[in-house]
DNA sequence: AACTCGGGGCA
DNA sequence: TGCCCAGAGTT
């Protein structure tokens, strides 16, 4: 495994890649920001960014969404795909909201995971961004690159990744690390294809090394 | 652990 | 055209 030491060169490497790597989610409203990450999901923060000024302006708290009909929701969202499933979801969501807390979104991990359709990779996202307490949202790029590079271990679970990112990252560069992860596992390291011929981590990448060794023999 | 949702982006 | 996706719930 990577130290703390290296960990920080191979980010340095990704920084100087993504300079601009930052969050595309900029709600100040906790609850826009939270629907906004909800419909993030398996799609780019760009496509979530094109409906959510008309949605804002149409939808201003939980109970907008509960009362609305579900194909009217359906319609708001239709163009970021899975959006029956996603509006189903932000109605629970919504309701859950005005019945744990009073529509107001909470402001820690443990009551936001506790949400309809809240997982910790959005908890994460919302405490970081809404409520300025430092996290790692580990998102699949964020794991898989990771695992590559060998930052953390192929078995470890979202959790540990994420205990183990804190750990060797200093908890001023979580957040742009973050993204930086993001960026590096979308555009370069990608899932089904990635670009180990030109990366520029290549010699200090656990599976980048086994990946060219298997070239040179098969 | 595998499956489902789904239209848009990109090769 | 076909493949891929800044997740979470269900089985």
């Amino acid at each position: 495994m990577m130290s703390k030491k290296q960990t920080m060169e191979a980010l340095d490497v990704i920084a100087s890649m993504y300079p601009d790597a930052e969050c595309e989610l900029t709600h100040e409203n906790p609850f826009e920001l939270l629907i906004a990450v909800v419909l993030s999901a398996q799609c780019t923060d760009a496509l979530v960014n094109k409906v959510t000024p008309g949605l804002f302006a149409k939808y201003k708290k939980p109970e907008d969404y509960v009362v609305v009909p579900l194909e009217e929701l359906e319609q708001d969202i239709r163009s970021i795909g899975l959006f029956r499933s996603k509006a189903k979801n932000i109605k629970k969501l919504s309701q859950s909201l005005i019945e744990l807390h009073n529509g107001e979104v909470p402001k820690t991990r443990e009551e936001l995971v506790e949400l309809a359709g809240v997982g910790r990779k959005t908890a994460n996202v919302v405490t970081s961004v809404a409520f300025n307490i430092p996290a790692i949202a580990v998102d699949t790029h964020v794991e898989r690159v990771s695992k590559r590079l060998g930052i953390c271990r192929w078995k470890d679970s979202v959790m540990e990744v994420e205990k183990t990112l804190m750990k060797k990252i200093p908890e001023e560069r979580w957040s742009d690390a973050h993204h930086q992860l993001i960026f590096f596992g979308r555009y370069h390291c990608k899932a089904q294809s990635p670009r180990c011929e030109t990366c520029p981590l290549l010699e200090m990448c656990r599976e980048g090394q086994k990946r060219m060794k298997a070239r040179v023999k098969g």
